[in-house]
DNA sequence: GTAGTAATGTTATATTATAACTTGTAATAT
DNA sequence: ATATTACAAGTTATAATATAACATTACTAC
């Protein structure tokens, strides 16, 4: 566990083979939503390959503008429904923050995650959040406050953008 | 420190004297204020007595109709920015699930805070996030991410609410 | 194949937020 | 006291984000 974040460091800041990547991602989207019964359809597989590109943010209004130049719908509810339709399964996080959806590129879809914003270079990295939502269970709990769903974001400088003195990648 | 916790609950969920409640964190900020050179002028106080209320978040068109019917500006920067200034000093909070802004209620205007949001009574209570920062930031350091800044939104149930069978107060 | 259901396409509009510039106000310097 | 300056408030306009409502198409079950 220790020694998979290790192993396994979140590869939005570091370089790594990104095609690689990104299809291993496709893939086991693709086994997940077959597992569930979900219907990854052509839109919204292609919104998650947009996604995919980099790890990158991308607001809602800039995947409608690639899905409209590719042919598809070009009205706001084209490229919304399918960003809720992946974020509501784990397919993709909302950045709050951002007001934009990042591809999610953990093996799984079910805890929510850690999301660290670089500031410089718009890369969003996410950690495991598992020890985190336990605690902060505990604190809402000691309130009487039962936690449904949880959103952490943390804005700052990844490694490669600290390194630059925080001046942009 | 354990023991704060059980001496002062978060006031949001809880009956309390209310008026008792937001005469002290005003007077607070104003005390605050004083003492850091901030010009809490007169819409941005007004913007913090608004808010504060009771201990629900607002909207930044919603607090704009409140000051406009009290004569003051009309239009979205004025509310804008007075609610900017409080959230820049940690007056105010920004929720950033609800778009919306809560008056913060804690003695120190300093670390971000663990926002609790009710779903059922819209109200907004307040933790203290110190130990959880302090591990969120470790776990991001050890990826070699700096964290800045740090949101932490739990929506949920309030003891209140979750008494109701989560339909409402 | 028909009926039911879910997804997509389209139109229109709501909601949230900021840019840019003007006017007023209060502290500072001369 | 008056000029200078800096900051805040007011105004106009528009940008960016998101959803409601309804028509059409595609998939599923029978
Ligand atoms: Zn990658
Ligand atoms: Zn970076
Ligand atoms: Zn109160
Ligand atoms: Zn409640």
């Amino acid at each position: 566990m220790a020694s998979k974040n290790r192993e396994m460091p979140d590869p939005a800041f570091r370089p790594h083979d990104h095609s690689r990547c990104r299809r291993k991602v496709l893939a086991a989207a693709s086994r997940h939503a077959r597992d569930q019964g979900l219907r990854l359809t052509p839109v919204r597989r292609r919104v998650l390959e947009i996604l995919l590109e980099n790890h990158r943010a991308m607001g809602a209004y800039e995947v409608l503008e690639r899905l409209a130049r590719e042919g598809w719908g070009a009205q706001p509810p084209i490229a919304y429904r399918a960003l809720d339709f992946l974020a509501r399964h784990g397919f993709v996080h909302k950045v709050r923050r951002l007001n934009a959806y990042v591809a999610c590129t953990r093996s799984t879809h079910s805890d929510p995650p850690l999301l660290l914003i670089c500031r410089a270079c718009g890369r969003v990295g996410e950690a495991e959040g598992a020890g985190i939502s336990r605690e902060i269970g505990a604190i809402a709990g000691a309130r009487g406050f039962s936690v449904e769903r949880l959103g952490v974001e943390a804005l700052g400088l990844c490694p490669a953008c600290a390194a630059d003195g925080g001046a942009g990648a």
